[in-house]
RNA sequence: GGCGGCAUGGCCAAGUGGUAAGGCAGGGGUCUGCAACACCCUUAUCCCCAGUUCGAAUCUGGGUGCCGCCUCCA
C-alpha cells in the first residue's frame, strides 16, 4: 500500500524493513484530563491503519505510550491535592473506556514514561558522551546545532526558526531552540535521582527511549497528530538518531486536526468536545464512522449536525444488517467482486477511508437489491473497525404485550388502535415498530 | 517574518489530465391499511483570472479567502 510520509512529503509504497513484521509507534496521550474528539480521531485512524496492515498480512507490533509525568500532570495533581500516580491511573482507565467504545483494538504494549526512566537516562548519558547534549544548572539540554538534519521532518530551517523564535525563559540554554532532556526538580515536585541530579525527564526523550526499548533502533511507522511534527517529532529524531546512529523511523504518518468552526480545538478557546459527552448522544460506531468519512490527513471540521447526519447514515448500515439476508453472495452478481476490489484500492491509496466508505454504501445498495451478501459488507466494515450490531432489541414484557395487542388490532383491521399503540411504544419506550414480511421489527429511534 | 495546507451541489465529503463517488437534507414515484425500511428517478462543471493541452476540478502563473505550525497540544 501507499502511505504519505511526512519526511518525504509524498506518498510512498510502504515497505517494512523486515516483512512480515511491522513496528509501529504512535504518540499517546498525556493522562491528566478526559480525551476529546481530536484524540479520538488520531487513535481511530491509527487503529484503522493497524487493522489494514494486519489484513495485508503484516505482523504488526503496535506500541502506544502514556505520558504520565509532565508539567500539566504535576499542576493538576497539586490543584486536586491528588497523588500524580492516582491521577494518571484514573485517566488511563478513562482513556481505555473511550477507546473501547470507539472499537479500538488494544495496542500490544502501552509503556509509561515513569517506567522507562532508566532507558531515558542511558540515552541522555550517551548524548552527553557524544557531545550533542550538555548539562546546565541541573538541566540537560540537547544542542540542536550538533545535528545537521535538524528540521528535515518539519521543513524548518534553523536560521528561520531562530529569527522567529519566541522568548524562552530558560536561560540555561545555549540556543533558544535547544530542548530539555532532563529537567531539574523544583521543590515539591516528583523527581528521580540521576547522574545529573534530582529531576524528571523532558517530554520528547520518553518517546525515543520507549520506542527504541520496545521496537528497536529503527521503527517502520511512527505516527501522531500533525501538531506533533514540530517540535516533538523533530526532537525525537534528533535525539534518537544521535543516540543510535541509525534512522529512527522510516515512515512518519500524521493525522490532520479536528477543528470546530474552522478553528483548532483548544482548551483556552473552550471549543472542544470530550469523547464521553459525545458518547452520551451518539454510539461509538457512529462516532467512528463520522471520523473515517474524512481522509485522515485533511482537517475535519467537527459539528454536531454533521454527526447527526452520519447517525442517519449508520442507520442505513444497521437496517441492511437487520434485514437478515444470507451472508454469502448467492446471486450471479459479480458487482460484489468489483466493489470489493475498489474498496481495497481505496484503502491501499494512503488509507483513503472516505472513498472506501463511499464503496461501502454502494455495496449496501447492492445488498438491498439482490438480498444477499451481507457477509462481504461486514468483513469490510470490520477492517474499518465499524461494528454494526442488529438493532433488534430484547423487548420488555410490557413492549411485547403491546406488540401483540397491536397485532390483534391489525388483524381486526382496527388500524386506528394499531397506530395508537405504535405511537405509544415510540413515545414511551423510544422504539420504532416496523412491519416487515417476517413480522414486526422493533428498533430504537435513531 | 519563515514554512505548510485548504477552497467541489443546501450541508458533509471522495476524486490530481479524459467530460464530477458516497452520505445527510430536499423533490417526485414504487411498495405499505398507514408508516418505517428498501428500491427507482431527480438537484454541481468544481473560489476568480490567465496559460499549457485535442482535452483540466485535476498541471503552470497570478489573485482572493480561510486555516495550521514556528509555544503545551492528537
Amino acid at each position: 500500500m501507499q502511505l504519505y510520509n511526512t519526511l518525504q512529503r509524498k506518498k510512498e509504497v510502504f515497505v517494512p524493513q523486515s516483512a512480515p513484521d511491522v513496528s509501529m509507534y504512535v504518540c499517546g496521550v498525556t493522562v491528566y484530563d478526559q480525551c476529546h474528539i481530536g484524540h479520538a480521531r488520531a487513535y481511530v485512524v491509527f487503529d484503522c491503519l493497524r487493522r489494514y496492515l494486519s489484513h495485508l498480512g503484516y505482523n504488526v507490533t503496535y506500541v502506544q505510550n502514556f505520558t504520565d509525568i509532565d508539567d500539566k500532570i504535576i499542576n493538576r495533581s497539586a490543584q486536586l491535592g491528588e497523588d500524580c500516580q492516582v491521577l494518571t491511573e484514573r485517566y488511563i482507565q478513562a482513556y481505555f473506556e473511550d477507546m473501547d467504545a470507539l472499537g479500538i483494538q488494544r495496542a500490544n504494549i502501552y509503556p509509561k514514561a515513569t517506567q522507562h526512566i532508566n532507558e531515558m537516562l542511558d540515552l541522555i548519558q550517551s548524548l552527553i558522551d557524544k557531545g550533542v547534549a550538555y548539562e546546565a544548572q541541573g538541566d540537560v539540554c540537547f544542542d540542536v546545532t550538533q545535528y545537521d538534519s535538524y528540521g528535515a521532518l518539519s521543513g524548518k530551517i534553523l536560521e528561520d526558526l531562530e529569527a522567529g523564535a519566541r522568548v524562552d525563559l530558560n536561560q540555561n540554554k545555549r540556543n533558544p531552540l535547544d530542548f530539555v532532556l532532563w529537567k531539574a526538580a523544583k521543590p515539591g515536585e516528583p523527581f528521580w535521582d540521576s547522574p545529573f541530579g534530582k529531576g524528571r525527564p523532558g517530554w520528547h526523550i520518553e518517546c525515543s527511549a520507549m520506542a527504541m526499548c520496545h521496537l528497536g533502533h529503527t521503527i517502520d511507522i511512527h505516527g501522531g497528530g500533525q501538531d506533533l511534527v514540530f517540535p516533538h517529532h523533530e526532537n525525537e529524531i534528533a535525539q534518537s538518531e544521535c543516540g543510535s546512529g541509525k534512522p529512527f523511523a522510516n515512515y512518519w504518518v500524521h493525522n490532520g486536526f479536528v477543528t470546530i468552526k474552522d478553528e483548532k480545538m483548544s482548551k483556552s478557546k473552550n471549543n472542544f468536545y470530550t469523547i464521553k459527552e459525545l458518547l452520551s448522544q451518539f454510539s461509538g460506531p457512529v462516532l467512528r464512522l463520522y471520523l473515517l468519512q474524512t481522509h485522515y490527513r485533511h482537517p475535519l471540521n467537527f459539528s454536531i449536525e454533521g454527526l447527526a447526519a452520519v447517525n442517519q447514515a449508520y442507520a442505513r448500515l444497521q437496517s441492511v444488517v437487520d434485514a437478515g439476508y444470507p451472508l454469502d453472495v448467492v446471486s450471479e452478481n459479480t458487482s460484489f467482486e468489483s466493489l470489493e476490489a475498489s474498496f481495497f484500492t481505496a484503502m491501499d491509496d494512503d488509507l483513503n477511508t472516505a472513498a472506501a466508505l463511499g464503496i461501502i454504501f454502494d455495496m449496501v445498495k447492492l445488498i438491498n437489491k439482490c438480498q444477499c451478501g451481507t457477509g462481504v459488507l461486514l468483513r469490510l466494515l470490520t477492517l474499518l473497525g465499524i461494528s454494526v450490531r442488529p438493532s433488534d432489541l430484547d423487548q420488555s414484557d410490557e413492549v411485547a404485550a403491546l406488540i401483540e395487542e397491536r397485532r390483534v388490532a391489525k388483524k381486526n383491521k382496527d388500524f386506528q388502535k394499531a397506530d395508537a399503540i405504535r405511537d405509544q411504544i415510540r413515545s414511551e419506550f423510544g422504539l420504532l415498530i416496523e412491519d416487515t414480511a417476517d413480522g414486526v421489527r422493533c428498533k430504537p429511534v435513531s
